[in-house]
RNA sequence: GGUCCCUUCGUCUAGUGGCCUAGGACGCUGCCCUUUCACGGCGGAAACACGGGUUCGAGUCCCGUAGGGAUCACCA
């Protein structure tokens, strides 16, 4: 396939939601996969509603997500003297015309034409010449639909599609007060930009007919079409912003790895095979438009999380411990010293075992910090009650080691326990509970070794006082 | 309401007329492992929306029904 030119093009009105990140994410892999190119547009011609808090958005989320657009970034507002030209170009063609009927008006037979079941096209203005008089108003330009045969377009994701001419409207190119229309921009934009495919959501569908008309009344080639299918929530309804719709860096927020989260949205909706775990290479070189699903797909955290584990093991501890110590370092109030670094270090590989976020992490890290006196669960309430005299005599046992090593702890706490006639469970479940305050940790020998004499000793004693 | 699209376990999906007694993954669940919580290992329950065709044979093709979705702006 010669080359390639996708290209996303969100209107900057909020965050960069999911749906849009995914469909970022098919238009870049997609480029990828064949070295073309793949452009980023910001389609702001609705000024009350463009913001430049929502640009930075989009681009900082899809920063995140690792989907680098080529090129500058564009503005299609920019480009309106070129949208202008367009239009008047079709004027001057014939292949579009002013249209003089007021808001008041076009609303009024629209509603009249839905009560009738009839098609409202917007062409009062079609055959009508003005008198002098609405000749000097303000017009819109309205594209000349063509009123016989049909409009197929082929889809790469939902097939053939067809439609009759007759109920396509004369949509509006160039507004009454001159501005041009998202259905002008986008498809001047596409043409000018060399845009190959335009992979998009299901949402626009219907305006591919109409947007296709217009690319053959300019006489341009049209792009291929893939429209793939809305994300819905957990419950099946639509996305929407009352329904839980996030933007992508509320997902960064929660603790979520980029890769997971690609790897994720790449899933929904996707497949390649039994294929579940896949690398963005594997990703690069696979992805395809023919195996989109054609159904709208529902949300579903327990995979995020899921693939998220998977994602976080395969990560180094220097890498868990950099994406977490701000945070961690939040929380404690105090940067981290660098002998809670090490200790944290250590314990990596079985904190990041229990965690599914990154929070979890915080969490499991946060107990090799030095945070006495530890606050405790009810759990470990329980497991302490009436222990404070067995936990000094352990406190002082293992003061009494000169030599801190896993296999002198181990064997002091099973002498212990022998000597005293005590289940070894019976003695590790308060110690750990003195240890840890609850929190979920590991191997209680391990705990204790990378925690230190000292440290540990000063928490079993913290326990033992009251 | 008009137009268009979709319909396999709870969820994401494999499946392109015989390999399907419908496979995988997440979730759920039983057992094992075990000093907590997890991880891990081995099992289990769980789906072709419904009704008609076509065919020797249908999850796979056709029609209808039902359900879901998208869209119908001088928004994008």
């Amino acid at each position: 396939m010669p080359n390639v030119v996708t290209r996303f093009a969100p209107s900057p009105t909020g965050f960069l939601h999911i749906g849009g990140a995914r469909t970022a994410l098919y238009n870049w892999l997609f480029a990828r996969h064949y070295g073309g190119e793949f452009l980023l547009r910001i389609e702001d011609t609705d000024r009350a509603r463009s913001t430049d808090a929502a640009i930075a958005a989009i681009v900082s989320g899809m920063e995140w997500l690792g989907l680098t657009s080529d090129g500058e970034v564009t503005s299609q507002f920019e480009q309106a003297p070129r949208h202008r030209e367009v239009a008047e170009h079709l004027l001057k063609t014939g292949k579009a015309y002013k249209c003089y009927a007021t808001a008041e008006e076009t609303a009024a037979l629209r509603a009249t034409a839905r009560e009738n079941g009839e098609v409202f096209r917007g062409d009062m203005w079609r055959d009508r010449q003005p008198d002098a008089e609405t000749a000097a108003r303000a017009y819109a330009i309205r594209l000349k639909m063509p009123r016989d045969g049909e409009t197929t377009i082929k889809d790469s994701v939902q097939g053939s599609v067809t439609v009759q001419n007759s109920t396509l409207d004369d949509m509006i190119l160039l507004r009454s007060d001159g501005t041009p229309t998202y259905m002008l921009a986008v498809v001047v934009d596409d043409h000018d930009m060399g845009v190959t495919h335009i992979i998009r959501g299901d949402d626009h569908l219907n305006n591919a007919f109409r947007q296709y008309q217009l690319f053959a009344a300019m006489g341009w080639d049209v792009p291929e079409f893939a429209h793939i299918p809305l994300i819905h929530g957990p419950d099946g309804k639509k996305l929407s912003k009352r329904h839980g719709a996030l933007g992508v860096d509320a997902y960064a927020e929660m603790g979520f790895l980029p890769e997971a989260m690609r790897n994720y949205l790449l899933r929904l909706g996707w497949s390649h095979g039994d294929d579940e775990i896949i690398t963005t290479q594997q990703a690069i070189e696979w992805f395809n438009l023919e195996n989109i699903g054609k159904g709208p797909a529902r949300f579903d955290f327990d995979k995020l999380d899921n693939l998220n584990t998977h994602y976080m093991r395969q990560l180094s501890a220097i890498q868990l411990l950099s994406c977490v110590q701000n945070d961690l370092e939040k929380r404690l109030g105090v940067p981290l010293s660098e002998a809670e670094k090490n200790r944290i270090l250590a314990a990596m590989p079985s904190i990041v075992d229990r965690a599914k976020r990154l929070p979890d992490i915080v969490d499991g890290a946060s107990l090799f910090c030095n945070i006495r006196p530890l606050t405790l669960t009810e759990k470990a309430m329980k497991l302490l009650e009436g222990q404070t005299a067995q936990i000094a005599d352990v406190a002082n046992e293992l003061a009494a080691i000169t030599d801190w090593k896993p296999d002198v702890v181990k064997a002091a706490i099973m002498s212990f326990a022998q000597a005293r006639d005590l289940k070894i469970g019976k003695v590790m479940q308060p110690i750990r509970a003195a240890l840890t305050g609850g929190a979920p940790s590991g191997d209680l020998i391990e705990l204790l070794d990378i925690l230190g004499q000292e440290e540990a000793i000063a928490r079993l004693k913290d326990q033992a006082i009251t």
